[in-house]
RNA sequence: GUAGGCGUAGCUCAGUUGGUUAGAGCGCUGGAUUGUGGUUCCAGAGGUCGCCGGUUCGACCCCGGUCGCUUACCCCA
């Protein structure tokens, strides 16, 4: 009986085709990150579970993939909840490794165990996949790649301008119109302290972040049935209510705060932002959004998101402000700022906008020699070096099959020349070079196929 | 964890108020074309209708269960 060929769930295999899609928008988000000198970091898979539990919140915890202990892992399991069937309490005794569930906490495992060796402030990317035990669906998967940036021990603003130049340089090399979307954690601090609610903060900010989708009186709902008081609400919904530039809008709540300290902290941060951008080339939309909370709680200042305009898609980037992300492991006063690029939602997106039809691919094969037989094989293993070596890529089909079928090879695999090297080429010394595209035919020396093929 | 939708050929899907031989397009294989792919024409292969049980003279169709996929909610890239 045949074992079923299947992957798990939310997972996904990438094709050639795929894959060198992928490998352009990665290569493109390097390219950028190199330009404001970042560079590459990676860390395993796997992370001690102690890294990882409790930084997620009850939620991130239960979307964790823990692995099980090697060896005989029931013989040291916890007995009590074993017969008590109480998986959570099971869970410590029989594992102490997890898949990462992001980027960033290992990354700020990765700052504290490695302090001595960094230079601050230290700017790293890193592009790897991360794992989340959650139902997959439409844009959301088990196993993705999430491509972050971030800058730590620095709490200038510059760095927060430097991220939001990086989002829009991808964003134009990917001709992706993209929306920024900034607030302030400081800004929504302040205003559960306007509203008298700073106890109620973490419930206010998940209720107002859900405005767009469901609608202020089902926001007010929410905030009702979390025990906010009714004026409370109301100051809130005069804010929510907020329309205007991004610096009316700054302007009017710089008047509400005028009791509130972190909120004025928060206006004046984010403007610091705005007058540094105001005068440099963006293109994409940038746009202070109030109702902008973010679930992960170690954020402090700046929060973004982004998403793209024409297309129907959750949030393509996302990241901010945290100013002690370390202190966990130890290491305080280390504020850092960063962002993630969703690497498989923006290949859905371009590939439902038809963004990838344009982009000619230099890492396929540029010209495929057909296989006559045994001597003709050997003749052109001697031009591939050449052809190589002038760097292009070239092969040679391995058996002497039916004309047809090399052909047909050749024209799925989409490459633009085909050699054909007969018992007159090789006499003649030319190569018959074939456009797959125009079909035309004409006998050349090596030297012009090389040219050919280059221009 | 909650609630919907869908499982028929390799893929995308049609189908029958339950009736004997289950269809299309695309793809695949062969031929027209033994030194020419893509276009065109001709021919062909390929399905226990997800699985198990029930109702029925008879089930791809109706009912129950089960597995798988998918969408939305919570949460999030």
């Amino acid at each position: 009986m045949a074992v079923n060929a299947r992957i798990p769930k939310g997972t996904r295999d990438f094709t050639p085709e795929v894959m060198l899609r992928r490998n352009y928008i990665f290569n493109t988000i390097k390219e950028v990150f190199h330009q404001y000198g970042y560079l590459p970091i990676e860390t395993p898979a796997m992370e001690n579970l102690s890294t990882l539990m409790g930084k997620y919140g009850e939620e991130g915890d239960r979307l964790l993939f823990k692995i099980l202990n090697s060896g005989d892992y029931l013989a040291k399991a916890d007995e009590n909840a074993l017969n008590e069937k109480d998986s959570n309490k099971l869970i410590s005794s029989i594992s102490e490794k997890g898949l990462r569930y992001d980027l960033t906490v290992p990354f700020a495992r990765f700052v504290v165990q490695n302090r001595n060796e960094l230079s601050f402030p230290f700017k790293r990317y890193q592009i790897q996949p991360v794992w989340r035990a959650d139902r997959p669906q439409k844009g959301r998967y088990r196993e993705f790649y999430q491509c972050d940036v971030d800058v730590i021990g620095s709490d200038s603003l510059l760095n927060e301008v430097e991220l939001i130049q990086i989002v829009n340089d991808v964003y134009n090399r990917l001709r992706l119109n993209a929306c920024f979307r900034i607030n302030n954690r400081k800004i929504l601090a302040g205003l559960a302290e306007i509203a008298g609610a700073s106890d109620k903060m973490t419930d206010m900010t998940v209720a107002i972040d859900k405005l767009d989708k469901i609608g202020l009186d089902k926001v007010c709902q929410e905030l009702e049935s979390k025990d906010i008081a009714t004026n409370s609400i109301n100051k809130i919904k005069e804010v929510l209510a907020l329309e205007g530039s991004n610096l009316e809008k700054l302007n009017f709540l710089k008047d509400q705060f005028s009791g509130s300290e972190i909120g004025l902290k928060g206006v004046e941060e984010l403007r610091s932002v705005l007058d540094y951008l105001a005068p440099l080339p963006i293109k994409m939309d940038l746009l202070f959004d109030v109702t902008l909370a973010r679930g992960l709680n170690y954020y402090t200042g700046a929060i973004f998101e982004v998403s793209a305009k024409d297309a129907k898609m959750g949030s393509i980037t996302g990241g901010g402000r945290y100013d002690n992300l370390t202190g966990v492991f130890g290491l305080k006063d280390m504020s850092g700022v960063g962002l993630s690029f969703g690497a498989d939602r923006i290949y859905d997106v371009m590939l439902q906008l038809g963004l990838f039809e344009k982009i000619t691919n230099l890492d396929q094969t540029q010209l495929f020699f057909v296989n006559f037989g045994e001597k003709e094989a050997n003749y052109c293993l001697q031009l591939l070096t050449r052809l190589r070596n002038a760097d292009i890529n070239a092969e040679l089909y391995p058996d002497s099959a039916k004309m047809k079928k090399q052909m047909t090879y050749a024209n799925q695999k989409n490459i633009p020349y085909v050699a054909l090297i007969g018992e007159s080429e090789m006499e003649s010394g030319l190569i018959s070079l074939k456009n797959m595209t125009t079909g035309e035919q004409q006998k050349l020396s090596l030297e012009e196929v090389i040219n050919v093929i280059k221009r």
